[in-house]
DNA sequence: GTGGGCATCGAGCATTATGCTCAACGGCCG
DNA sequence: CGGCCGTTGAGCATAATGCTCGATGCCCAC
């Protein structure tokens, strides 16, 4: 049963360490794949769960957390929150041109707005994507405000988040690297 | 010891439930915030651990976190897991324009896609912001394709995300919410 | 003012999980 | 061919869990 075998050998890859910050080298395999995916119905599975579930040993499952936490595959546990149960409903996506040369100082003053949550710099004629939460409206207006009074911020331009059409979600692509070994059909 | 106290007394809010689906009328209060903060500090922390950490008692912090789950405060595991490591270190934003009555519908064909991790319809003149991850530009370039494909999509623009100048936090509002004072009423 | 409701607390208790170590198995690669 | 590693199953001391209880303090409604 436990035969379940290919297990593939990837670990190859941790040694190939990039240096960078975020998602080096660092890679999941189809096994970290299953656990990751167990992990997401039952956020909290213990790893004795986790390992009966997926026929792996107990042993196995706590090495491979062990090491996905390590290795910085596993991200802050902020995202999980919902913003709107802070009392912040509404979401705002802010698209800002930035002066050339400011883009890091301007990053970090976004950094001092509390309701901003996130800044990505991206290409095309908007510099910034910034992702902003408001207690309402008003609230929505003032942050806005305090974004565009950022010195190096050209221009701004505000998008209200209406309704989430897709929420986040990493299955379809969990399921592929999972799926990719043995395919054992309806047993589990 | 445990007389540090002052636990506010907050969960009348609780009772204010709105119906809709997502993030309703449920919100987390200052020890809610602190307990979330220290998880954020760390995941892997038992409760035990939190409740001397904060000094709460252990029964305390066991309901409470039980209640954030089960009313939605927490989301989805997978909202801690990095796209990168799962073999897709790049990022993009692709922003569409759909025609007008076939939001939903565009939103369930782009679920098709594996490589689109979440759709959100604004505000504004795009109506779509697809987030998108890719195993290289070419698969970018795919992925965009099959997206301008789907059936009431008019126009896409797609901006590639290139530094993550803020990654996604809450800590702020957080810290906000936790330092408060067991004043819920009035201020604001 | 008084009582109900509710969250918190501290305690206890049976059960289960954790963290760690060990030796053995098996495939992969040089 | 031999070494390297990940996996496995086992064992064991310690710690955490899930649950229940009665008691306390506070807010709010009546």
């Amino acid at each position: 049963m436990s035969k379940v075998s290919k297990v593939s050998k990837v670990s190859k890859v941790t040694s190939g360490g990039g240096v960078g910050g975020v998602g080096n080298g660092v890679r999941a395999d189809a096994t970290d794949a299953r656990i990751l995916r167990a992990l997401a119905k039952e956020p909290r599975a213990t790893v004795l769960a986790l390992a009966q579930r997926l026929g792996l040993s107990r042993n196995t499952v706590q090495a491979r957390l062990a090491r996905l936490e390590r290795d910085g595959v596993l991200r802050s546990f902020e995202y999980r929150i919902d913003p709107a149960a802070l009392g912040y409903p509404l979401t705002a996506f802010v698209t800002a041109e930035v002066e050339q040369r400011r883009l890091t100082e301007v990053g970090e003053a976004l950094g001092e707005i509390d309701e901003v949550i996130e800044v990505t710099g991206i290409s095309g004629d908007m510099d910034l994507l910034i992702r902003v939460i408001a207690a309402d409206a008003d609230d929505l207006y003032r942050v806005a405000g305090r974004i565009l009074a950022c010195p190096g911020i050209v221009r701004t331009r505000t998008a209200l988040a209406m309704r989430e059409l897709l929420p986040f979600r990493l299955s379809a692509v969990l399921d592929n690297l999972a799926g990719q070994a043995p395919r054992p059909k309806g047993l589990r």
